[in-house]
Parts: C-alpha cells; sequence; structure tokens
DNA sequence: GATGAAATCACTTCTAT
DNA sequence: ATAGAAGTGATTTCATC
C-alpha cells in the first residue's frame, strides 16, 4: 500500500465519519480522487467497515472480561468460534497460541451475568474456561499507525519514528 | 437510557457512518430528532467517536498478540499505562484482576517487531511480561447489543432474548 | 422533545485530462 | 489516477408545536 492510501487510513481509523472534503483538504488530494480511493480501500477489504465507539458503562454492559477456553476433549474438532457465536456478549474471539486455544473478550452487565454466560460458554463448546476480569481501562481501540512496509532493521511499533 | 436511543446505538455501533436519514428511517423518528439525539449522546459521551475497522494485514501489522505485565518492584507506584502509551503499538491497555497487573493488545509488523516492543515495554515500565500470541481470529469488533437495564433473573448476554 | 422547511454543504457521477 | 463541474441528496439550523 502507498503512502497516501495509509494517510486515508490513518485518517478514517482515528475519525470513521470525517467528511471526503476534510480527506481531501488533509491529502491535498480532489475530492473526486479520495472518494476513489476510499471506495477502493472499502472494495479491497483494506477499510472493513464503520463503528461507533460505544461507552459500555453508559448502555448497561459496565463489565468486560477475557475469557481463556480449553477443550474437554481434545480429540474433538475444534469448532468453538461457531459453537458460542450466537451468545452476543462476546465481543471478539482469537485463536491463540499456548496452554488454551481461544481468548474470548466478553461485556455483561454484572457478576451474575458474567457467571451466567460463562455456564454457556462451557456448555456450548464443551470447554473448561479461565476468566481474567477487567478493572479499568486506561485506553482502548487506540488508532494504529500503517506500517510503511516491513522495514529490515526497523521494527516498526515506536510512536518516535 | 431509553429504548430510541439504545435502538440508534445500535445502529451506529454496526454502521457508524450511517446517515441521519436512514437513522431516521429505522427509528420513525425525523431526521432532525434522530440528529439531535445523536448529538445529545455524542455529548454524553455515550458515543465515543467513530472509527473506521481495518485490515490489520493489509496495513502491514500481522501479528496481534497480548502481553500481560507485571511490576518487578510491586511496592512502586503503578503508572505503568502513561508510561507504555508513547508505544504506538499497544491497541489497548486494561487494568485487570488476577496474577498480573494489565493486559495489553498490540499489533505488530513480525516477530522480530514483537520482541524489540517487549524490549520497550519491559524497559519502559519496569514490568515482567508474559504474551500470548494470536493466531487467527474468528471475529472482532462485534458490535454489542445494549442491555435494556439490569434485569433481575434476566442476565442480559444472550442474543435468543 | 419532536417536526417540517429552508439553506448549506457533502456526496456522487460524469467528463476530460 | 486525478481534477472539476453539475445534480442529487444529506446535514444543520430555525421556527413552530
Amino acid at each position: 500500500m502507498e503512502e497516501i492510501d495509509r494517510r486515508i487510513v490513518t485518517l478514517l481509523a482515528h475519525d470513521g465519519r470525517m467528511s471526503f472534503t476534510d480527506l481531501a483538504r488533509e491529502t491535498g488530494l480532489s475530492v473526486s480522487a479520495v472518494h476513489q480511493r476510499v471506495r477502493r480501500l472499502e472494495k479491497r477489504g483494506v477499510v472493513r467497515g464503520y463503528a461507533a465507539i460505544i461507552d459500555h458503562d453508559a448502555i448497561g454492559l459496565p463489565l468486560t472480561a477475557f475469557v481463556s477456553i480449553k477443550p474437554i476433549d481434545p480429540a474433538a474438532p475444534d469448532d468453538a468460534p461457531v459453537r458460542l457465536a450466537h451468545l452476543s456478549a462476546i465481543e471478539a474471539c482469537h485463536s491463540v497460541a499456548g496452554d488454551e486455544s481461544y481468548i474470548l473478550k466478553v461485556r455483561v452487565a454484572s457478576p451474575v451475568a458474567l457467571e451466567d454466560l460463562l455456564q454457556q460458554i462451557r456448555a456450548s463448546a464443551n470447554v473448561s474456561t479461565r476468566t481474567t476480569v477487567v478493572l479499568s481501562t486506561p485506553y482502548e481501540h487506540r488508532a494504529l499507525v500503517a506500517a510503511p512496509e516491513t522495514t529490515p532493521g526497523e521494527a516498526g511499533q515506536d510512536a518516535s519514528a
């Protein structure tokens, strides 16, 4: 990907509702040029969608937790993500290396709701769970700066670059 | 929060660029009424912002990991989030209950970049790290349905409700 | 709070370079 | 791939209920 596209992606990651007019101003292109680039980025799947960032306390889901799961029967087919998809409290599901097979990020209304959710997770996917409760979140959803390309020697994750 | 506001929040969580015209159609309100409600939700902090959802593979950050950190000196003041804020590879920082003090979600370009990042985390915050590498992500950023209010007996995290 | 109208501005398409 | 112009449609403000 190229310089201007990376700039567009970064701008939209920070403000998903930024207008094409503003994107044009920020990139030095015309409105129709950025418009075409954004549409192409969407079509290519670089921009996968747009979302409002919600305060979960305000919508009645103040409790966040990470739930690591491990199959009870290691020989059984591993379709946990599909079996858990109906549980809307699960915000994300990552397959991970290590002792456990998946890490789920969940949001619930209360400790009791978490207890109930864990039972549903165990029953739905035939797994054991290990839960880490989030106490507070200093930051989240920080928009990442796109790496120019993997440059040898430069790791590319320091903001001081 | 009330029924129509919850509906607006849910719609914007799924599509952060939805127009006021469409929001009005979906809620049965007039355009100016939803407009006023959205502005109020933004002002109250229920809607904290808007973001494009980016394919990290496409922008050169294909490696995701969870990094749990623990202070080397438990007596030292715990300001890890501030000390780590300059590392732009860190997408989120959660304070957690359990053996470790924080869980970081990080995105990097390569294993070498992760190694480099871990060294910077340890040096910046005087912590030990435990890293869980993400192999794949079945789903992420699933928009959550707002709970009506904490209803006794109803846990409120099942989509079948 | 909600509405409808009016003005402004952005989005989108088309043509041309 | 970019730019500019033109038509359409959305955003925003305002008067009114």
